[in-house]
DNA sequence: ACGATTTGACCTGG
DNA sequence: CCAGGTCAAATCGT
């Protein structure tokens, strides 16, 4: 199927290079970072870090969203611009469903949603598939240990628990609470993996998609990228720095609630696919720019073949052709 | 009544 | 084959 940029896409060619090369130049810079942190990867983030970090990232993060902007043709001349704004944008070109860039990440849930699709269209086999599922190849996952389990203000519930081999304490399966309304596909997990101190461990995948202010951070208003905002509006760093006054805490399962001071050393942060869990929160699920250009419009010929997280991930860690990506501008 | 949790069944990837 | 992830009926809590 033929599809072109838009005009105004094209004619801004030489600003996206501009701004892609910045983000190359800041992501490059950030990743000298993490180098330095290796082995504190994420508490450097928050309290202790001194924020350079945060500064790169909420660069980066104006850059590719001025990107987006430019490539929308919409561009805001140095104006705040938040992800509602670019979701709005977005909404405008397409396709209105915002999972779906999350859906081309997560290969996984694409085939779960297939096959439950597939499930519903066959109702006669519809009854009783309980644990139909793919389970996840690639998991965009990361982990967060805590001494205690933490209210990391998202809406969750817990569809499942199972014993693991060789663990003495079962893990607890969660799904975002609002999975079925607005499609989040965000689940996590939490075994507790210590006793003495207790320490749990939280597997988080897929990203929250969701609105609402309950799976959303509710000291946040948003669940979206607010670029060039101040840092504690990234959900990426609220995240983090957020001052959890109030955390949950297990104890024989009984839950109690405890006044904490808020401490960097208890979140011990681990990626499982490298930095594509920070590219997880960069390119929110919700920021469709690309997708809005998308599969409805055309598009799919040549974007289904352009992997968005390879792209970002490559585009972080410096090792990306400009030229290559404009070749699909 | 309704939403959340529990728990055994079920299915898949490795 | 089996450990892990998910489903959904039963149960619980409000």
């Amino acid at each position: 199927m033929e599809w072109s940029w838009p005009e105004s896409v094209l004619s801004n060619g030489e600003r996206v290079k501009e701004e892609l090369m910045q983000g190359r130049e800041l992501a490059g810079q950030l990743c000298r970072v993490f180098d330095d942190h290796k082995s504190t990867l994420v508490s450097g983030f928050g309290g202790g870090g001194g924020g350079s970090a945060e500064d790169l990232v909420d660069k980066i993060l104006g850059s590719f969203a001025n990107t987006l902007l430019i490539l929308n043709g919409k561009e805001s001349d140095g104006e705040i611009v938040s992800g509602d704004q670019i979701q709005g944008i977005s909404s405008g070109g397409g396709s209105a469903d915002s999972s779906s860039w999350d859906a081309n990440h997560t290969a996984a849930v694409i085939k779960s949603e297939d096959f439950y699709e597939e499930s519903c269209k066959t109702t006669s086999t519809f009854k009783d598939r309980r644990g139909s599922y793919k389970r996840r190849k690639t998991s965009h996952s990361w982990t967060r240990d805590t001494h205690a389990l933490t209210d990391d203000g998202h809406g969750w519930r817990k569809y499942g628990q199972k014993r693991i081999l060789n663990s003495k304490h079962s893990r607890n399966y969660y799904r975002c609470t609002h999975k079925f309304e607005q499609s989040c596909k965000a689940t996590k997990y939490v075994q507790q993996i210590q006793d003495h101190p207790p320490m749990f461990r939280t597997t988080y995948h897929g990203n929250h998609t969701c609105r609402d202010l309950d799976c959303t951070s509710p000291r946040e208003s948003s669940n979206f990228i607010r670029f060039g905002d101040t840092k504690q509006n990234h959900p990426f760093f609220s995240f983090f720095t957020s001052v959890k006054k109030e955390e949950l805490v297990f104890k024989d399962e009984l839950i109690i609630k405890k006044e904490i001071p808020p401490t960097s050393d208890d979140r011990v942060m681990t990626s499982h696919n490298n930095y594509s869990w920070l590219c997880d929160y960069l390119v929110s699920p919700d920021l469709t720019t690309f997708e809005s250009f998308g599969p409805s419009n055309g598009v799919s010929s040549t974007l289904d073949e352009f992997d968005h997280e390879d792209v970002i991930s490559r585009l972080m860690m410096g090792s990306f052709d400009l030229d290559e990506l404009l070749q699909y501008i």
